[in-house]
DNA sequence: GTATCAAACTAACAATTGTTAGTTTTGTTG
DNA sequence: CAACAAAACTAACAATTGTTAGTTTGATAC
């Protein structure tokens, strides 16, 4: 469909806003304004503000589900599936990084099935990688701190990266995902 | 004045509706609904629903920037300053969670005079966060990983604080600072 | 018991919100 | 050119927003 083009366009018009002021301070006459049409006309396209959130969640927090599950079901060691998931979260950031946003930020403002959709995804999006770190201090490849405080301040790192990387102009991909995985696993090892 | 401690009341409910919803999403009504009253006898105690923002954003800036100059005239080692930023970020997340969460994410519906004072004020700390890090590379306290790095990783990790400590009952404090710099800071030296 | 004052109330406002209905414009295809 | 569909428009709606004005309640002090 040709209008998938469209939609997409106002969606990604709606992210940035989103990332701003939040999805509850943007109106749809802010949306329609950035777009240069009139707010009605958005409803050629989209048929709510709600669907437009929904879209942009729901596809990142897929996308997450996704690339966790292919780690989760390799067979590398834990610290290797560490770095896998650093390079999934930088992956994702550069490719959309104004509606990682809206996810981090305003996913409860989701509705009905979306919202438990999304807390099932987080839920066992976090609980993949605090049983990664479990099993890499099982096989003592990371150093036996609180588990819990492990699993927060990598995930808090990683889910904040969206507001941080954006503004660093002069650092790669590749160069990014080596200095992170070195200041974050060099120093649980 | 008495009044103060009604004013108080109504900020520290707003604080938690805030962190649940988002500014923006909370409406006058919500906030007379939770303290039991109705809309327009907030006014009373309030000037504005912006005056409420700006108390619990502007109070917990300042507690951070004069914590943060505290450290940053002191005669401590690199690592030491650090081990007391974390500090400093536990015990403001300790006495006031809530309100932390606005801080983190309604910072920007601050307006005019206050808006700026904060941005400043929050520049200011990162700055001092840079030039303390830049500090121990030199003294080679610290590994010479990318500077940006270490610094957005770690200050990410404390941001969020408030999103994860009321969630874990069974940590106390000093505990928490124990494993926070050890998993924070060890793994930069 | 009357005066005082903080703190609640009712009623209403002007502005803004997301959204719908119906119409016109624009561009493409036969 | 005629036909068609995509995409814009105007106009309006019902609901909700922050806030104000004026009034009543309830407790404390004289």
């Amino acid at each position: 469909m040709k209008q998938e083009s469209r939609k997409q366009e106002i969606v990604n018009a709606a992210a940035i806003l989103f990332k701003e002021k939040g999805y509850s301070a943007v109106t749809m006459r802010d949306l329609a304004t950035a777009m240069g049409i009139k707010a009605a006309s958005l409803y050629n396209h989209i048929q709510s503000k709600q669907e437009i959130l929904s879209t942009i969640i729901i596809e990142l927090a897929e996308e997450f589900t996704t690339g966790m599950n292919q780690i989760v079901n390799s067979d590398h060691s834990a610290i290797q599936k560490l770095e896998n998931i650093i390079s999934l979260h930088i992956d994702v950031t550069l490719r959309n990084s104004d509606g990682l946003a809206s996810l981090n930020n305003d996913w409860m403002h989701l509705e009905e099935d979306n919202l438990l959709y999304f807390e099932k995804m987080r839920n066992d999006y976090e609980e993949n990688f605090r049983q990664i770190v479990i099993s890499g201090v099982n096989t003592n490849e990371i150093k036996p701190n609180n588990i819990e405080i492990i699993v927060f301040s990598t995930l808090s790192t990683l889910r904040t990266l969206y507001l941080w990387y954006p503004k660093q102009k002069n650092i790669e991909a590749d160069m990014l995902k080596k200095d992170m995985i070195s200041v974050l696993l060099k120093g649980l090892v």
